[in-house]
Formats: C-alpha cells, sequence, structure tokens
DNA sequence: TGGCAGTTGAGAATCATTGTCAAATCATCT
DNA sequence: AGATGATTTGACAATGATTCTCAACTGCCA
C-alpha cells in the first residue's frame, strides 16, 4: 500500500467497489458510536437481516480503518474493536463497562511524544494513547 | 482473583513461591531491557540451559504483572510483550524494529487525561500510553 | 519426616484473526 | 443483451497466542 494510489489510465480503477457487504457493514457502524469487535458487529448486521460473512466483515474493516474511516483499537482483554470515528487525528476515552466513547483531542501530548521520541532519536513515529473508565451511567 | 488477598493468621502465607521456573522468568527479564513475547522469554530460558513449561511463563508473567514487578503492553500486532520495569508509573518509547526500550514520563499527560475523564465524568480510570518509532540504531 | 497447599507441565481446548480457492458479482466493452 | 476479466465473497481450514485441565511434583512448616 502506500504507493500507487493511481488513476493514471490503466491500472487506474479505485479498486474498492461499494459492495451490498461493504455498506452493511459501514451501515452498522454508522448505526453505533461505541467501540465493537468484528464479532459483534457480524452479529449486528446478522440481527437486522443482513448476510456478511465474518471473514468479509474483517477485510472491510481493515480497509475501513486503512482508509481512516474508522479506529481500531485494543481493548483491555488484547482484542481489536472498531468504531466510525472523525478524520482528525484524536485518541478516545472508552468506558470499561458499556463500550461508550468520547473522542478527546491533546495536542500537548501530540507535541510531547513528538518532543520525547526527537530527544532520544526515534524517527518514524506513532502512538497509542487510550483512556479507560466507567462512564457516568455505568456508575 | 481480587478476593482473600488475606494475611490474617492462618491464610496468611504470602502464597508465592520462589521455585526454579518463577526464578528462571524472573533472571530472563532482568537480562533484557527490551519487550519480549512470552515465546521468547521461554526459548531464552531453553537456549541458557534451563526447562520451564511454556505455560509456567504465562503464569508466572502474568503474577509479575499483577505485582508490577514487569510491564505488559501490547506491539502493534496485538502481541502481549513484557519487560522488567521500574516501580513508578511511566510509559514507553519502543523500537518497532528491535524492541529497544526508553522508559518515559509525563506527568503532564497524567494530568491530562485525569482532567479529561474527571471533565467527562468518566470514573475508576485507567490508560495507555506507548510511542512507537524505529531506533536510532535501527536507522 | 509427613502432609498439603501451591506449582508445574504436557497437551488439549479456546478464540480471534487470517489464508484458501472456487463460485458469485460487477463494470465495461461489443 | 452478452461476453470477459478483475474484484469480491463466503465457507472452512489453518494459524497462533493464550488459557485450561489435571495428575504428578515440590517447597514448607509442624
Amino acid at each position: 500500500m502506500t504507493s500507487t494510489e493511481a488513476q493514471d489510465d490503466t491500472a487506474a480503477r479505485s479498486t474498492v467497489r461499494p459492495t451490498r457487504q461493504r455498506r452493511a457493514v459501514a451501515a452498522a457502524l454508522a448505526g453505533l458510536d461505541d467501540f465493537r469487535s468484528a464479532q459483534e458487529i457480524h452479529d449486528l448486521i446478522s440481527q437486522q437481516g443482513g448476510s456478511v460473512g465474518l471473514a468479509t466483515v474483517y477485510r472491510t474493516l481493515a480497509a475501513l480503518a486503512e482508509a481512516g474511516e474508522v479506529d481500531m483499537l485494543r481493548n483491555e482483554d488484547g482484542e481489536a474493536v472498531w468504531r466510525s470515528c472523525s478524520d482528525a487525528h484524536h485518541h478516545h476515552l472508552v468506558c470499561r463497562t458499556c463500550g461508550a466513547t468520547v473522542e478527546v483531542e491533546g495536542p500537548a501530548v501530540e507535541r510531547w511524544t513528538s518532543a520525547i521520541a526527537r530527544e532520544h532519536g526515534y524517527a518514524d513515529l506513532s502512538h497509542t494513547l487510550e483512556i479507560f473508565g466507567t462512564c457516568p451511567r455505568c456508575v
């Protein structure tokens, strides 16, 4: 990836086709505002009468994450969970119990991580920052 | 767990026995300064002539992590990796290639996360913050 | 020195995630 | 409409990490 994002002549053809399945996954995500596992999203689609293979759900989620349309993070059990998100770089405040999520931004943190990394000569940075807690509704 | 952490009269006996296996794991960790997977630690012990079951390595690492003597985090592949650590709360700057790690502290970040969480009414907080990059030695 | 709670290990069992590959779909060209 | 080649899908196998099971083993203290 990251190479021929092309749209030349031949090899062009954006490749990513908006199929029924992909739309189903996107729709399921759109109807949620908390992080869910691939299994849960798969089940959700089934419950709503849809039918999409689990493997396809994984593939679609991976593609969406790659495209920056959804965020993927690992809950405290190490399981991958997804959620649709805004474009800008941000982090999350996630309820450990119900999954309710708040997107938060921390420019200062971004600056801090860059500074620390630079200070130690690390390049090609990335970072993870998630806050877990119990939301007000879960007492 | 989380129940009878007791230390009364009878049931007392700190329970955790320093066995050959546990010492081997601790020793292996002591000889490292970067994050390693349970498998790697297991292999390392074997290479040094020791013999400890993989399940035991997992159990010991979990116990050490619980006791706060080692840090456990998930690398970008979602695999759990461990490393001996200092007592104080801190975060890590980890080389994506060789695993070289720098412990870093960020009082400001701690304050920020608390403030954000409080602001949204979240309680019983915890957070993860890891910085990944390529260390100077790995270009 | 015995007895027992705490431990261990080998292998089975889970479980999330990814790979395989033939069948189904699509977009486009005739 | 019909042919055609590329993409996508899905059922299922394959991986791989982590946990569970349970009989055998071992520190420890009386």
